[in-house]
DNA sequence: CGGTGGTGCAACCAGTCAGTTGCACTATAG
DNA sequence: CTATAGTGCAACTGACTGGTTGCACCACCG
């Protein structure tokens, strides 16, 4: 049951902040500080964010001296695409070749 | 760029109550008040979750005499995926696929 | 026609969450 | 050693949201 690592995948990315900040951690790891300064918004709300991908599996922390820098391990994805594709591979046929191949 | 969509779909599918309902409704098409008796909460707690769940796409409402059924209309998911497979495919092989099955 | 089961609508409550501000801590630069 | 840039931690606020209850509405059955 993946269910629970699916639920937490969806979660971190219900959000348009977070969604943006992993897009560009995907391009180019980067630092809150870094992150914070291409958005509106404060370096901590940044820093929130990223503790909320981190905690579903989405990014990991890397110290480097005294900053720290993100970057993606998109593992916890596949038990996202594989909670979808049990559910709508009975309609559709693209989402069922997902099911065979993220099967388990 | 299909991210609106798959945004309203992560939001949808970050409630357990609103998984489960999905996937209730992918197994058979079903009424609020039927789910309702499946679970803990209020019948009215569900139709709200159907109605979120309808806005992402993801159930069509099927009216028959006095009761509406709810019926899985899987299309969005398809968004969903294709976002998760753009921003993972660059590290992982098997979304790497996805982002070929699902480029648009 | 009257009753009843299924829906729809609105108000309300409590908890969560995104965001801010302020301050302490640490490591590099000069 | 001192100044400063980068980060971490905690408290606070406003908005959103999952849940409830109460009631009105409508289609079917007798």
């Amino acid at each position: 049951m993946t269910d629970d690592a699916a639920g937490a995948v969806f979660g971190a990315l219900a959000d348009p902040t977070r969604r943006q900040l992993l897009s560009a951690i995907a391009d180019r790891p980067a630092t809150a500080t870094e992150l914070a300064g291409a958005l509106p918004i404060s370096r901590q709300a940044v820093v929130k964010h990223l503790h909320a991908l981190a905690q579903a599996g989405l990014l990991e922390r890397v110290r480097s001296g005294r900053q720290v820098r993100y970057q993606v391990t998109p593992a916890p994805l596949s038990d996202a695409v594989s909670w979808m594709a049990r559910v709508g591979g009975q309609w559709d046929d693209r989402l069922a070749a997902l099911a065979r191949t993220f099967a388990r």
